[in-house]
DNA sequence: CATATATTTGCATTATTGCGCAAATATGTC
DNA sequence: GACATATTTGCGCAATAATGCAAATATATG
């Protein structure tokens, strides 16, 4: 196993692990449109800057997408990215031996 | 969604998120017996009292299990706990709308 | 029991992280 | 452009977490 392959996996489920941000993913499987973050901040009570800043922690591990959609700023599940790896990971430590 | 079954998911996910930790977890993967501190400690490259917390802490997320067979001490991965919580995370992410 | 090895724990250090607040920077509306 | 709202960023603080080392505590073996 790569080095570098398990460093992308743990980044994946560090950005899941934190509540406030798996409370942002689990806000956000409920949505069926993108959310803008205002919308998403009631489901955690912190300031906005901390919204904002869980929402780009997420985005960057790959987990939300931002959509630019002309002055419309939102964000929504990029549902196949996560779901692939968390199965992978599960396949992985089911079958491996 | 209850906010402890949120914790529970974040802590599960925060223990699987650190890259010494996550190695552990990969290197037992490939055991198919259970294998005690020492065996694991050249996975990762740090101390050995290092090692000791780092399994006590995947143990106590229920991701090994510490069977302590008479005088021996070994860990293995469980396997069924973590890949259900993986997978019913995926298929939560997926379907829930 | 003495010795060797394995494992855990206490302690200090350092690095990382989450947070709030205020300021800055968009972005949209009039 | 002026103004309101939304979002990001800079900064400092407090809490948490990772690490190494040394000491303590097992646990085996002679």
């Amino acid at each position: 196993m790569k080095q570098t392959e398990i460093q992308d996996t743990a980044d994946l489920l560090k950005a899941l692990g934190e509540f406030n941000r798996l409370s942002l993913v689990y806000r956000l499987c409920e949505c069926p449109q993108p959310q803008n973050a205002m919308c998403l901040c009631d489901c955690c009570s912190v300031d906005a800057s901390v919204v904002s800043r869980h929402l780009k922690t997420l985005a960057q591990a790959g987990i939300l997408k931002l959509d630019k959609k002309g002055r419309e700023r939102t964000y929504s599940l990029d549902r196949a990215n996560v779901v692939n790896q968390l199965r992978a990971l599960a396949t992985k430590i089911e079958t491996s031996l």
